[in-house]
DNA sequence: ATACTTTGTTACGAAAAGTAACTAACTTAA
DNA sequence: TTAAGTTAGTTACTTTTCGTAACAAAGTAT
């Protein structure tokens, strides 16, 4: 039962937008352009597995592009689409109150 | 190995934010202090289950606080604090690029 | 005492995520 | 001409998280 006026749209934004590893996927891809291995070893501990499952649904929501260029070895890039580069302010948002407000393990004094 | 600059108190927010449900449940409590029973009526198709052990995620970073009202019968609110408040304009930010961008299934045409 | 409400918890099966090893295509080195 | 290396994944298997449904504590009303 939905007694709610919740968006549908909203729901699913969020819902593309709070899959695990997403949000730091997109977050790499707004410094540009790159490769599979590229954005693999900035993100920690992203396994292949995740990262291609990952990139292959946002490509199908229409977030990230992926170019294929025949060279060798064979390079593929992926980018932004500009619907993923809307989502940049949402990132700086979240960069700039985890930076105000997040605290790590380190600093929480129980 | 963790080549990126990635900023650590970043990475924890998003893991915070990107788990399913809390996006939700944030944005129900902009709308001000309410109880279980109508957090889980205003989100479609959360089980107590979850929404108890979210909200307790929440508690325990201190974005969300729960007060208990000895009525009867017993009231229990659950309120957004600063640090709750503070995500205000992303989850904004997430409902417009939702308005603007994303694609209902029923609106796309393979 | 019994039934009802609110706020949960417990138990269990299903789905998603994590780990590690493997594949395909093409290259350079021996 | 093997052999080993690189990139971009995939497959098989384990662990964690999620979803469903039934139950429980605390109190009120009947």
């Amino acid at each position: 039962m939905d007694t709610s006026s919740l968006c549908p749209r909203f729901e699913k934004g969020m819902q593309i937008l709070s899959k695990r590893w997403s949000g730091l996927i997109i977050h790499q891809l707004l410094a540009g352009p790159q490769r599979f291995c590229t954005i693999e070893s900035a993100l920690p501990s992203i396994s292949g597995r995740l990262l291609s499952e990952r990139l292959k649904d946002l490509e199908q929501e229409g977030i990230v592009k992926r170019d294929v260029y025949p060279e060798t070895p064979v390079r593929i890039e992926y980018s932004l689409t500009d619907k993923g580069r809307a989502i940049e302010p949402i990132i700086r948002g979240i960069e700039a109150w985890s930076q105000a407000w997040v605290k790590l393990e380190a600093e929480v004094q129980a």
